[in-house]
DNA sequence: GGAGTGATTGTGAGCGTTCACAGTCGGGGC
DNA sequence: GCCCCGACTGTGAACGCTCACAATCACTCC
């Protein structure tokens, strides 16, 4: 076994001579080729484990034109969100037998996608996944390099709302619409005369698609809609905004964007003296693995990022594979998550 | 620009004949070489950049024996930890001109860690960083490919007590036992009789590390050392615990061995009746974004996971690019957050 | 008994790049 | 005027694999 022997690593010809074939041979067995006597395959695995032999999948990539690997561009693979949907693109890429190799912007602008696609497509992956949560992101899928398949994950805000935001790639989202729809109706059915928003930043479709929810929402019912207080997805944007909601009367109910800034928010009411549920309601967005134990622990909406991730790599594959160029569209819907941070007005 | 005319893309041959140049002079231009007319270079660029040639680094790597590839082997990358070490190694991969390729395991056991290498070693790349948080992980790394160079993150505990658990192969970590003692010696000097620990699980090096670090602090005070509660890093196994440590009459601290937990021992201290920090304090490891914003926010240890990423970048290219065996240890401080959840005994 | 069939194996070309080695050209030194 | 040298450019052979094709062999079928 692992002989390191030989200075220069074993190549194929060198497993060929130890087992008595010719090279093609050894091709066929490590390719799982059925015409290959079984005493001959033996042979050859046996001269492969003797030598240490590894394939050279970059040779192999060469005359394939297949690399068997998916590139994915994402942004700040910190926060939950896109680490969860990187996460699951990774396993369901893993599954699908490719490999992932992964750029993470810090900063997302057009020219910064665009590079790190280039960048991918030198590099000879056989398609892209994108996650592209922000307009700027989405847009710039329109100048994707030439005869790379490739598909945005988050790139459009879904609902009836959402037109395609992005090019003419294939897209899967979360339903955001849907969600703020969700968060907003839970609350006005409650009780609640209104409900206030705190949004995430305006450039990311999902805040987009959130607020656009509690809005329609709201407008249904009937009732005021108030102008909603924006935050930039941090604990600390929600305590800010917490803490103007704390001084005003009339505040009953409030849809904060995420989950991380639904802590702030809890937060600053905790230091107002504002009692939640008892006085004020609050709904977050993602549910976080921490969000059960928050104080109290806090009533949202569920994202599935994994499957999102999954179906971003099952829409990307079959675009690969099946060779059909259609553009497909996905969205997967958000779920209601009951937990104690809301109740029935007094 | 981007002429996508021809069927199948243009390669280097296709460059040269456009400029009237070999083959040979397109690879000078692209590669930066200095011996080539100016006038020459621009033809040749010109040339590419109407045909939208692209380099294909695949046949490139053939040939060089480099692919400017580095493979990273994580565990769970929805942590929030794993997440931001991924994330510095990603950043100060790309800042060096090297591709990353990720896989994230999940489970780890040696033979999950050992077919990850040989993956990427398959694939080509130059070398490997292994976030190998546990010690399976860690042990792992005595069977890598032969010929790859390796860099472990996270594989040792640091610290004097921290052996260096990973093989023969560079680490890089944050000393885990230095953080338990700050955390321990805070409370200590706080006037607490004793600090109670809420562990992680047993077969994480950084879980080991932490209460190594808590038992040296307390043993070398003198003090009496709990029984450790076990934990899994989750917060849920930390409400479980805070649940256990409520009913105990004696306990006024605790240092719980990540944010995540400790935010479960808040959770289930406050349902409970326990305040924070008037009748219990609180330490906890990480200082995730969120901390900041627990009730009471949460005082804690801090890991700088970024500086950890990049400094495995950096091992790791030096032994590349440096060419020298030796390996490195470096081990990065971890930092004391004092905010709220700690306080003097009453 | 010869052709036909299918299983098994071998041969050589070629994927798109870089490397090593030659050339060619013009100018300075003698 | 010749040689040498440096700047610039071209030629052919790898790199390690898969593909297309051909060859061999043992049978079966009529």
């Amino acid at each position: 076994m692992r002989s390191t022997l030989g200075r220069r690593p074993p190549v194929m010809a060198d497993v060929a001579k130890e087992a008595g074939v010719s090279h093609q041979t050894v091709s066929r067995v490590l390719n799982g080729h059925p015409n290959v006597r079984s005493e001959t395959r033996t042979r050859v695995l046996q001269a492969i484990d003797k030598l240490g032999y590894r394939r050279n999948l970059v040779a192999r990539a060469l005359v394939t034109k297949h690399s068997r690997t998916l590139g994915v561009v994402s942004f700040d693979t910190t926060l939950y969100g896109p680490a969860s949907t990187v996460y699951g693109i990774e396993q369901a890429a893993r599954a699908a037998g490719y490999f992932v190799s992964v750029v993470s912007l810090t900063s997302i602008d057009r020219a910064g996608v665009r590079d790190a696609l280039d960048y991918l497509a030198e590099q000879g992956v056989d398609g892209a996944v994108v996650v592209a949560p922000q307009r700027s992101a989405a847009e710039a899928l329109a100048d994707l390099p030439p005869g790379m398949p490739a598909v945005a994950v988050e790139g459009a805000i879904g609902g009836e709302a959402g037109g395609g935001q992005a090019g003419d790639v294939s897209v899967v989202c979360v339903d955001q619409v849907a969600g703020g729809r969700l968060a907003t109706e839970h609350l006005l059915s409650l009780g609640h005369e209104t409900v206030w928003h705190v949004s995430g930043p305006s450039d990311w479709l999902e805040a987009e698609g959130r607020l656009a929810g509690w809005r329609a929402a709201l407008e249904e019912a009937g009732r005021e809609v108030p102008r909603p207080l924006a935050g930039d997805w941090s604990p600390r944007s929600g305590y800010e905004a917490g803490r103007s909601l704390a001084h005003m009367r009339n505040v009953t109910a409030v849809f904060v964007a995420n989950d991380q800034m639904a802590l702030g928010v809890l937060r600053a009411f905790t230091e107002q003296g504002v009692r939640v549920p008892e006085q004020v309601s609050v709904v977050g967005f993602d549910d976080v693995p921490e969000s059960a134990y928050f104080s109290p622990p806090l009533t949202t909406i569920r994202q599935d990022f994994d499957a999102v991730g999954r179906h971003g790599i099952e829409v990307l594959i079959r675009q690969l594979e099946g060779g059909h160029d259609g553009r497909e569209r996905l969205v997967v819907p958000p779920s209601f998550v009951a937990r104690a941070s809301t109740a029935p007005v007094a």
